[in-house]
DNA sequence: TTGTACGCGTTATCAT
DNA sequence: ATGATAACGCGTACAA
């Protein structure tokens, strides 16, 4: 890699004005300038970044610590979050914490070394059930400001970028209630240890509550593959009344589909189905699915920003901003 | 964040007694080594990063470039990628090109700088289609390592890691033609124009012509949503005979199989449906869907490993690595 | 207009 | 056993 030391030997001038004449310095005279540039041109000099961070401490880049990137919804956060770091010249360093609290751990340590000048996260499922959340209080002590979106610790003060889990659940149940005329509303969830998980749950528990209504919940309790199947197809053959389903995780809502048409169901007519969903998850049901669909990239977006301007602006207020979900509902056909 | 110099003055030793007795040399006592360290500990003390990357002239840190994240294959080449990095100690800064060539240009440039020891990356459709890969070699003749994975281009000399698309392809056409006496097999397209979507188009066409059957291929030119369905449905509608369908993407299997089951189509009695999928793709159709799975953690995985190896030592022999996909067959009815 | 000197935080070499 | 000094590459205050 091309050097200022270097520009400036082949030259024969000295190291400062070389850099003064790259950095257009009404110091240097035209000439010098042009030649500098020139040379720099063709020997394809680029100033080092590590030794300008190391200059300003500032590392212009920003440490995005999440559980995993298979998640549609968190792919699409991160989607966002490299737009508007991009945009703000900022990099990002990713680390997947695997949902495991002593990897989120060390991600956090390992570059709350001046790597970064701040985070973005979403905490881990198992930092969030063993509430063990220390390194982040940590690096927020560090004067390392910590943004959380989504899976949020409420005990930590710092900026936030929820989903209006609560609201959507609820407008959703209430859709399905009202508009459809449901009585029999089936919520099938595989995150109930999740604070998201939590809060949709209640959504829907109290939508029901105040229609008077009985609420149905299928815990799946981390099933995978065909024991998805089975216990949706098991709980919908043992209770026909049902003629609703909300799915609070993006994939069981499309299981659910598959299983009703199984068992010779007819959607939408006898059975409603909600889920929540992101850019494909329409396409991949058939029919179409209605959908929750959070923002995910407006979130990373958001996020971002919000970060940054903390970053520069070190007398900003703390804030927790809700992204509210569009709710995207096939046509009735009732 | 504390530096060696505060601690030294806390100390009122000099700035190498303090650095000598954090890194254990045989030089300093006992007594003050126990001193530093402690008071180290105390104050939170972590070497900067960007200080020793400076000394050291090497980042520890690789660059990857991705067209997208929101693609499960790219998602979860990227976890295979965090996880190896951070075995070996590297981090990763993630940029994404968006398929277009002007980002990876940029971003490539960017981290040209010493932000970055290498690169991992996937070239963009526009890159590929407009066969623009200037920054690509500029990269590697300014000393910086570039492996590309999946998407690779043939003139350029470094290492690669790709999957055996043909090969594949073949063997899954092969499959329909002998175990499931398929005859009509149509091929389900919508990235003809990347590298890999050729690959896998000569492997059905050359599994048919081997077999002496005819090709019938279905081009969705970038459709989305609604299209995907309808152009799908419209194919199957007019051409009865079509007895097994092969999707090249991760997507249109899953739709085709919504489609055919509208038709009234038994499957997999009239019809056989294989299609690229990954960890979740199976759960979401039903009838279960058979796969191509590739191995995109692996992919991920492999070819960092192979990076780290040439950044660390230089005079490593540079080569191209195949991974087998891994065929998921449904169990045939017939 | 150009050059000299210093500091960012670390490590390594060379005194003491 | 400890300390002084230089160096990585850059930017900038200050001197010439």
């Amino acid at each position: 890699m091309t050097t200022l030391k270097e520009l400036a030997a082949l030259l024969n001038i000295s190291v400062s004005t070389v850099s003064k004449a790259l950095n257009d310095s009404h110091e240097i005279s035209e000439n010098t300038r042009l030649r500098v540039k020139e040379l720099a041109t063709k020997l394809n000099y680029k100033p080092n970044r590590i030794a300008q961070q190391l200059k300003t401490n500032k590392s212009k880049t920003i440490g995005v610590i999440l559980p995993t990137v298979t998640n549609p919804f968190f792919a699409e956060v991160l989607h966002g979050i490299e737009m508007a770091a991009t945009n703000n010249d900022y990099d990002i360093i990713v680390c997947l914490s695997n949902e495991t609290l002593h990897k989120e751990k060390r991600s956090l340590e390992l570059l709350s070394n001046g790597s970064v000048d701040g985070f973005i996260m979403t905490v881990a499922r198992e930092s969030q059930v063993q509430k063990d959340t220390s390194h982040i209080t940590e690096a927020i002590s560090n004067q390392l400001p910590v943004l959380m979106f989504d899976r949020v610790i409420d005990d930590i003060a710092c900026n936030k970028v929820i989903v209006d889990d609560f609201q959507s659940v609820y407008e959703a149940t209430e859709h399905l209630i009202i508009k459809e005329q449901r009585k029999n509303i089936l919520l099938v969830s595989n995150i109930e240890e999740l604070s998201v998980g939590k809060l949709r749950i209640e959504g829907y528990t109290k939508a029901l509550t105040d229609h008077n209504l009985e609420p149905h919940i299928l815990k799946l309790d981390h099933a995978v593959d065909l024991d998805v199947e089975a216990k949706i197809y098991n709980y919908l053959q043992a209770n026909t009344s049902i003629d609703a389903i909300l799915s609070i995780d993006h994939v069981t809502g499309i299981v659910a589909i598959n299983m009703a048409k199984k068992l010779g169901l007819d959607i939408p007519i006898d059975l409603s189905v909600i889920g929540f969903g992101y850019e494909h998850t329409q396409l991949l049901s058939s029919p179409k699915i209605s959908i929750i669909h959070q923002k995910a990239h407006k979130i990373g977006e958001i996020s971002t920003n919000l970060l940054i301007e903390q970053i520069e602006n070190k007398d900003s207020d703390i804030q927790t901003i809700v992204v509210p979900s569009e709710l995207k509902y096939t046509e009735s056909v009732i």
